[in-house]
Order: C-alpha cells, then structure tokens, then sequence
DNA sequence: ATTATCTATAGATCTATAGATAATGC
DNA sequence: ATTATCTATAGATCTATAGATAATGC
C-alpha cells in the first residue's frame, strides 16, 4: 500500500487543506486525527508520518488558510475600482462568509481558539492579523498618515467582531444586522472632514 | 457524607461560579466535569445529582456570568456622570478586562465556542448579546433615535472584536494598540456633527 | 533498501451512570 | 425514609506509537 513520493506530497497536501477547513468548521478541539485522516481518505496512523503532532498541523493550516485568504483579499483590492475598503467590506460582511466559516478568515474562525494556544499557534496566529490590518490599511482612503494606522486597526476590530458575533448569535435579523451596521460604520471614501480643526 | 439541604444549594451555586470562571478561561471543551467538581471541592460523581448534563450547567454558567456582568455594566451606568459610553468602553476595553477573562464579558469569552454548540446554549448566548447591546444604547450620546441602534450593535462588534483579538494574538504592543483604537473611535459625547447636512 | 501507509493498540481522558454510604429531616 | 455525596466503572474518544505490509526508486 505504498505510494509514489510525489502522491506522497499530494496526500500531505491534502491533510493540510482539510485540516485547515475543519479546524475553521469545528474548533481545534473539534477535529480529531482519526477524524481528519478519514475526511482525507486516509488512515489514522498514517497522520504521523506527515507530522510531528497536531499541533504542528494546526500551525500549518492556519499558515495556509491566511494565505489562500491573503490572496483573495490582494485580488479584490486589485479588482475594485476606488472604494477599496468597501470592496473588501461587502465580501467580508456577506452572508456568504458567514455561512460558509469553512473557507473564510481563520482570524475568525479560531479567534478564541487562538488564544488558549501554545506560541507555535499563536505566532502564526498574530502574523494573520497583522497580515490583515495591513491590508485594511492599504484599503483605506487617503487622510493622515497617521490615522490610517489607528482606523485599520479599528476597522479590523470591528470586522472580526462583526462576522464572529453574526455567527454565534440565534437571531438573524440581528445577525443580519451586525454585518449592516459595522459595514456602514466603517471610513468611507468620498466624506469631506479635512476641513473641521483637527490636525 | 450527606450535607444539609442548605449546604447542598450551596454547593449548587458554587459548581456553577466555578463553571462561569473554568468555561471563560478555558472554553467549554477545555473543562471536563472532574475537573470542575475537584476545582469546586466536590467529587466528579455528584456532579450530576445537580445538572441533567455538562450541557444545561453550560447554559446556567453563560447566564450567572452575564447576570453578574450585566449588574457591573448597570452601576458603571449609574455612576458615570456624562460620558456614559467612555465610562463603560474604559473598563470593556481595560488590560485588566483583557487579562482576566474568567470574571470577564462571557460574549467575548465564549463567541466562537458558543457558534458551535446547540441551541440551548445558543439561546442563551443570544440574550447576553441583546443585553450589552441595550446598555450600550442607552449610554450612547443623544442623537437621532433612529442612529441609535445602529451604533449600539457597531459598537458592540468593535469592542468585542477587539477584547478577543487583544487577547488572541501574541504582540503586546499590537494588543494595546486594539484596545486604544477601538475606544478612540466609538462615538464621542461632545462632538458636533449636527450641523453637516445629513438629517 | 527505502518508505508511505496500514492495522492494532497503549495510555489518557471524557461524559454519564450504578450502587454504596451516611447524615439530614420528617 | 430521604437524599447529597462518594467510589467505581462502563463505554467513547483522543493523541501517539509500534510493527507489519507492499510499492517505489536506487
């Protein structure tokens, strides 16, 4: 039952893919090796000889979930047209991304997760969200250098909290609602305010 | 070993304290009975002469936890002179807040593990959102009612989306930076923006 | 010969239950 | 007699490992 080095690399491949999407699904915690093996097409004991430990798993499936998202947000930003913000804001206040944690932010999907983590999860963790902020950033309108740290950051806040509260909660129009409201709180593009005293 | 009726009551509510604390902490799957029966200085059998099932103590431990959190939130109203959001925003948005998640707001404690459990839970989690979202709309300066709302569920999205990420990632300096962004942009009370055109 | 995968299992841990024990409260 | 708690354990499930198997690649 053995397989060809490069079916080898597919199958370690393909761990990492569905790793990276039940772990979003279900929680770290949720997902078992045995469990995760079988949802691969492959046996339990197998796991370890692609891995040190599902640990080692969750770090690498975070690394690549941020970087097929990295590579989305890169593309809408390239896409739109001015209103760079509100591009990556409707795709990421969608009831689509909310519905389907599966492929969406694992900034997300395993924030509170992230935070009971040893350092190997967590810094691969925190390099997604920096990872996101300065993609808020370069999404922001023009305005003072110096508030455009300050809004990204808040923007990023607003945006994770929004899409994980709209998850948790039973109620959809106020699920529904929390999507609406931080979409049309967040800086727009066309608001003349450089004009009212502040430096 | 039996225990007074009144002792047993007693011992009843410290399970479900000690519960509020463990779950907040740790999540839910990071709690096994045993070893919150041994926290609360009970044995891991008695546990269920209480609780029908781990489940229902879930369910009663989110709701102490935002019972005693929403107490907190009524007097920090109360007390507050003006700026009843500022008052309230200081202590969501505090490193204390942020350090100590086991007396600390349950929606941000448990948001992604509460989107994975049953509707039980989920109920409950429900109404402690609905709750911190009307307190934060009755500490929002006056403004238009119909604004109101709107800014209340936006500011709960940030600031909760901003304690978990505060407590999510490993950076402190990127932390703080959540915690500082957050509260400088939520609403201010003496801002003067009635005048700009929008009715 | 090497090695990717498989089967089988060790050793922990988890929820829940059964039955014994002993103090309370009628 | 009732009942709050205890001990002990059933039955699942979890991570990780050991050893067997069989196809690849020198």
């Amino acid at each position: 039952m053995k397989v060809s080095r490069e079916q080898a690399a597919e199958n370690r491949q393909r761990i990492v893919e569905v790793a990276a999407r039940l772990f979003r699904e279900r929680g770290f915690d949720g997902v078992g090796v045995a469990d995760l093996m079988k949802t691969a097409g492959l046996t339990h004991g197998g796991f370890y000889g692609h891995f040190r430990s599902k640990e080692a798993l969750m770090a690498e499936a975070c690394e690549q979930a941020i970087s097929t998202t990295g590579r989305h947000w890169k593309a809408t930003l390239a896409a739109s047209e001015s209103p760079a913000l509100e591009a990556l804001a409707e795709g990421y206040l969608s009831t689509n991304h909310r519905d389907n944690p599966g492929n969406g932010c694992v900034i997300a999907a395993l924030a509170n997760d992230a935070a009971r983590q040893a350092p190997p999860v967590r810094q691969v963790y925190t390099r997604s969200v920096k990872r996101f902020i300065d993609t808020l950033s370069q999404a922001l309108p023009g305005r003072a250098e110096a508030d455009r740290r300050q809004q990204a950051v808040a923007a990023c806040a607003s945006m994770v909290g929004a899409l994980i509260l709209a998850r948790a909660i039973d109620d959809d129009a106020l699920s529904q609602e929390f999507l609406d409201a931080v979409a049309a709180q967040l800086p727009h593009t066309n608001r003349a305010d450089s004009g009212t005293g502040s430096h």
